[in-house]
DNA sequence: TATATTTGCTTAACCAGTTAAGTAAATATT
DNA sequence: AATATTTACTTAACTGGTTAAGCAAATATA
């Protein structure tokens, strides 16, 4: 077993445990996508579920729901349109919104995308199998930091 | 209790909660530094640390400790050589190596650097507090995908 | 009714990471 | 001894996030 310098760390590494974490799954994702010829990014999977169950949201809501900043939801979302996976019709009773939908090219493709998404979910599935707490640990984490941020909480250790 | 699209979306969900989990943390450690007026960034603290235990390192190896791209170490140690915090000394025998150290700057600043972490590391603890498993689950997830990477998981079940 | 505030989206400048390509020094090979 | 390969670091172009500032439309207020 070679070194780990951040299990070493142990508290003061978790953090970057978990961007290494998330970031290694990310980079997968990529490499899996580019090698199914799936032109579209890792993160884009939620928009495209989102729309497939709601039909039609507004930016500042998929932002909220994705739990992301409008700057974010704007870029993520215009380079969707640009892809031609979305399209994005302006709300008559309100001018500011635009309403945003699947195109048809992504309702085409939806059943290329779900294999591949359906075989990511089972890989997490058969990780997690002997680690059936983990959703529970995580959410736990998540709740926790709703309750009391980590800046709030190491304020208060000061 | 509010609606939560990426829970809602279970195993497909599990990669953009790690993600929104560890954005979360970075950002609020980011804040912190802020109000406590420490002039580093969040992640420098692996480097200070790992060059408090063993004096002198490559680049490399920190990229490799790490488990940074050679890139990235190089980005992040050039911009901590140039805020004053590492020194780097080309290697005498081997040309092409730079050995980094801590600067005396670092050290003198270490103190209070340290103890800003150790709150940070307080709060971790009393996160995970009434969660004991998360570490091992954690550990867990990072064997499996050491074991077998998630893409080639994935391609299994295609 | 005119003005002030809020809301929805955009843009700019920054953060941290990746891969790919490039340079120079050390080492291996022929 | 000359050439090829590997290694250490750098740079460029991209990913996807953030905050802050700005614009325009809708709404609230005076």
């Amino acid at each position: 077993m070679e070194r780990d310098f951040l299990k070493e760390l142990e508290f003061l590494g978790v953090t970057a445990r978990l961007k290494r974490l998330s970031d290694n799954l990310s980079y997968s994702i990529k490499d899996l996508y580019q090698q199914k010829d799936l032109d579209i990014e890792p993160s884009w999977h939620l928009v495209i579920l989102l729309l497939k169950k709601q039909e039609s949201s507004t930016m500042s809501e998929i932002a909220d729901l994705l739990q992301l900043s409008q700057a974010a939801a704007t870029k993520m979302l215009n380079k969707m349109i640009q892809k031609g996976y979305l399209i994005s019709v302006r709300d008559e009773k309100d001018n500011r919104k635009k309403m945003i939908q699947l195109s048809d090219k992504a309702k085409l493709e939806l059943p290329k995308f779900e294999k591949v998404w359906n075989a990511g979910q089972s890989s997490i599935r058969d990780i997690l199998q002997s680690n059936t707490d983990f959703l529970n640990n995580l959410s736990d984490f998540e709740d926790k930091l709703k309750e009391k941020s980590f800046q709030q909480r190491a304020l208060e250790h000061l």
